[in-house]
DNA sequence: CTAATATCAGGACAACTGATATAT
DNA sequence: CATATATCAGTTTTCCTGATATTA
């Protein structure tokens, strides 16, 4: 990609646009083909992370939080409870909610685990990225979530 | 979230990974919402701005290029060329492939309406992101595609 | 014969919509 | 009554796997 004299790599809108739609796809499908090999999909790796970094939450605020409906929060939810990573207990201050929250295995289990087992995206930061760009990218997905976010 | 004083916002690699993991599921989510209102789903625009920068390719380079099988192409390049933006013609060279290029109808929709009607995420990176936040994140996308590519 | 390409057919998964019950 | 939450059921979308034909 030849840049002109004139426009020093500019960094047009709809440049940035195409570039990041396709990066974000394509992301998207090495993060699934990766949760087959392993053990959960991104969306249930994303709650487990969101749950440890905020604390308990609802189904519903789950559901806000990663952009998606409570429906298809609840189906991820279910996968968890099942694998006895997440646990509910109803909220006792307001009847209709249910305050879900990791259990001490998930603890554990991410304590072991992560690193060695699970996380492919991190590992592929680890390897393939120097500690001044794992900054720049840190800046980025800051810059990605105001995009993203309402 | 409390900065230690011996780690001022230290980027570890499952850190951005967490955070990478949840926004690029979001972003893809947002992607498609929008698709449905607009025109063509991100895989559907990835492609034919992929066709657009790179010329002719056939159903099964472009399947290299966004890292997916040759089948999953080739309903996305079915629906484009139903839609009449592209089209294929036999390799004279290679009986195996076809060539799929551009038609003149999708350059012109290209240059009449890709800015105003079909490009949520170029809308949004110009209203939330300025000049110099859009060239970190077109760095970034650089770094992006250092993980993904294999 | 082996490799690459296109294509047909069916399947899995993640998210969606709609509807219902219950608690605030 | 209006709102928020959880949950049941069915649907759509996107990408997948498997199998077959053709050409290099």
């Amino acid at each position: 990609m030849p840049d002109r004299a004139d426009e020093p790599r500019k960094a047009t809108a709809s440049a940035v646009s195409a570039e990041l739609r396709a990066i974000v796809g394509k992301l998207k499908r090495r993060l699934r083909e990766q949760s087959d090999v392993g053990d959960f999909t991104p969306s249930q790796l994303s709650t487990l992370l969101r749950l440890e970094r905020d604390g308990p939450a609802t189904t519903s605020s789950l559901a806000r939080g990663e952009g998606m409906r409570p429906q298809s929060m609840a189906t991820i939810v279910a996968v968890l409870e099942a694998a006895g990573l997440v646990s509910g207990a109803p909220d006792p201050t307001d009847g209709r909610r249910i305050l879900l929250s990791l259990t001490e295995q998930c603890r554990t289990w991410f304590k072991e685990g992560r690193a060695a087992r699970q996380d492919w995206l991190a590992r592929r930061i680890q390897a393939h990225l120097s500690p001044e760009e794992r900054q720049h990218l840190a800046g980025a997905v800051e810059l990605l979530k105001r995009l993203a976010d309402d």
